[in-house]
DNA sequence: GTTCCGCATGAATCGATAG
DNA sequence: ACTATCGATTCATGCGGAA
C-alpha cells in the first residue's frame, strides 16, 4: 500500500476546505503564536486570536475522523507582564465549538531558550492540547511505553505473600495493589509530561519543534495507513516524521516557500487524479498527490 | 525580633476579614480541589467553585501588600472524559476582581498517582498560578539559583541507564550538550517548571504537599521577617516552612483538629496581645498571636 | 553506623452495577 | 434516565526494620 502526502499552499481555513469530512486520523500542529507584531509572518494580535483560529478550528472539527485527535501545541505569550489569556479563552470557545478538551500534556523543554528578566523566569514549557471528538477514540498506548524506574529490579527478587494476593488497602482509598502483575513487565506506562529538548538547528522555520514530539503521538494515536494533518506545516516537521513512520499525511502552509522546500526535502512524485465529486464543494482545485 | 505565627480555626472567608489591608508579604496555598477531600473539607462542585473561590480571593487581594505575590496550586480533575474548565474560568474571573495572572508555573510529580486507563495516561503535574497586584512586586531571584556544581554531580550520580533512555536523551543534542555549558558557571537561574516528589508519609492529612514547595516559594518572593499567609494550611507544611525560615506566618483552617496539630507542631506558645481597632471591623474575635 | 529491602500509600479515573 | 457507590488498574517514594 502506498503512502502519500498532499501539500497545499495558502490559508488553512481556506485550503482545508478542500478536504473531506472525517478523513484524518490525527492532526498535530504548533500554530504560529499571538503576536503583538501585527504584520509578521503569521503573527497574529491576541486579541484576535481566538476568532481567527476558531475559523480554521471550525474546519478541522469536520475533517477529523470521530476516532481521531487534534494535538495542539501553543503557549500564552507575556502581554504587560501578564501571561496572556487568549489560550484559555480558545479552549472554552472550542468547547463550545463542539471539540472535546479530553487532556493538557506537558512539553517540558529541557534546553529551553535562555535569558533573565528581573521577574521572571525562563519559560520552560508548553501546553499540548488534546481536543477530541467524541469520549471514545483510539489510542495505541503500548506503542509509547517508557523502561520501568530502577526501584523494580530491586523490588521484584523477592515476592512476600501479601505482593502475590492483591492486598486492599485500608483507608479506604479503594487502592491496593497486586504486585505479581508485574512480574515479567519491564515498561510503564508514560505520564502527560513529556520532557523533550527543544530543536537546536532551525531549519529555516522559527518554530522549533522537535521530532520526537509528533512521533510520540504519531505513535499514541495512529497506526500505518492512517492519515495525519498537520495545517501549519512550517518546516515540515510532522510530515517528514509521517512519512517515515508509514503514515499518510497532509501538509498545509501560506508561504510558497516551505512548501516547496518541504517537497524537496521528502523527495515526492507528483500525480495528478481524477477527484470524486463531494458536495461540500462544487469547484474546487485539483488535489496535488505526492508518492513515495 | 521576634518571629511570630497566628493560627485561626474557621472559614477562611470570614477568618480572613480580621487580618489589615496590605499586612501580608506572600500566600501560598493549595485549596481543597474541586470535588476532592469530601471527607474532610466537604467538597466543593466544580460548578460552585468559582463563585465560591471568589470570596476568598477577594480577601486576599485586600490582605496582599502591593509588592507581594500570590501562589496558588491547584489542577482540575476530569469529568465525563474531559478536563474540567474550572481552573480558567477562575483565572479569568480573578484578573477582573484586579488580579494579575503573571505566571503559571509546572509542578511536575515525578511519583503521581498510578492508574491506568483506556484513553489517559497518569497525570504527573499540577498547576502553580502566580497572580499579583501589581507590576512591580518583590523576588528575589537569586534566592533560588541552583547551584551548579551539586546539581551536576547529584544529576550524574542518578544518571542511571533507564534514566537515559527516559529522557530519550541523545549524546550530544541533548543531556551532553548541556554538561558544556555548566563548565563555566556556578550558579544558574532556575525555569518555570519544578521538579519535585509528592510526599506519601501520613501526616495526618491527605494532601501531599512537599516542604520544598512552600520554601522555594518563600525564598523567591520574601524576606526575613516578612509575613506569609496559608488560607488553607492543612498539615500546616507552609506554616512550619515559614517558621524555619524566619518569616512570620499566618494560617487559617476550617478543621481544628489540624490547628490544634499544627501548634504542637511547632510549640508555640500563645501570647494575648491588645489589638489596636481597625475600622474595618468593629467587633473582632482576639488575635492569637503566638511566638515561638 | 550505614546500606538494603519490604511495604503502605497516595488531590486518579473508568466502567459496571446498584438504587 | 440519572446519580451513587464499587471494583479494577498502577508506580515511585520514604519509612522503618533488618542485615
Amino acid at each position: 500500500m502506498e503512502i502519500t502526502t498532499e501539500i497545499y499552499t495558502g490559508d488553512s481555513k481556506e485550503q482545508l476546505k478542500q478536504l473531506p469530512n472525517n478523513s484524518v486520523d490525527l492532526i498535530v500542529t504548533s500554530p504560529p503564536y499571538a503576536d503583538q507584531r501585527k504584520y509578521t509572518y503569521g503573527g497574529i494580535h491576541h486579541d484576535k486570536y481566538v476568532d481567527w483560529f476558531l475559523l480554521i478550528s471550525e474546519q478541522l472539527l469536520r475533517v477529523l475522523n470521530p476516532t481521531g485527535t487534534f494535538i495542539l501545541n501553543i503557549k500564552e505569550k507575556v502581554v504587560e507582564g501578564e501571561r496572556s489569556t487568549y489560550v484559555m479563552e480558545l479552549i472554552l470557545e472550542m468547547r463550545k465549538q463542539g471539540w472535546l478538551w479530553t487532556e493538557e500534556f506537558i512539553w517540558h523543554k529541557k534546553n529551553c531558550y535562555p535569558g533573565k528578566w528581573p521577574n521572571r523566569f525562563r519559560d520552560a514549557w508548553e501546553r499540548l492540547l488534546q481536543f477530541n471528538k467524541n469520549r471514545k477514540f483510539h489510542m495505541y498506548q503500548e506503542e509509547v511505553m517508557v523502561p520501568m524506574g530502577e526501584w523494580v529490579n530491586a523490588r521484584l527478587k523477592n515476592l512476600s505473600e501479601t505482593d502475590k494476593t492483591r492486598d486492599n488497602s485500608k483507608v479506604g482509598s479503594g487502592f491496593g495493589k497486586n504486585i505479581s502483575n508485574w512480574l515479567n513487565r519491564d515498561k510503564a506506562y508514560p505520564t502527560n509530561v513529556l520532557h523533550l529538548a527543544t530543536e537546536c538547528n532551525n531549519k529555516n522555520h522559527s518554530a522549533a519543534f522537535p521530532e520526537e514530539l509528533p512521533e510520540w503521538f504519531i505513535k499514541l494515536f495512529t497506526k500505518e495507513n492512517d492519515t495525519v494533518l498537520d495545517p501549519f506545516m512550517g518546516s515540515g516537521t510532522t510530515l517528514s516524521v509521517a512519512n517515515r513512520m508509514k503514515r499518510n499525511s497532509i501538509g498545509i502552509d501560506i508561504i510558497p516557500e516551505y512548501c516547496e522546500m518541504v517537497k524537496k526535502q521528502l523527495n515526492l512524485v507528483e500525480s495528478y487524479l481524477f477527484e470524486p465529486k463531494e458536495e461540500y464543494e462544487t469547484i474546487k482545485p485539483k488535489r496535488r498527490i505526492f508518492v513515495r
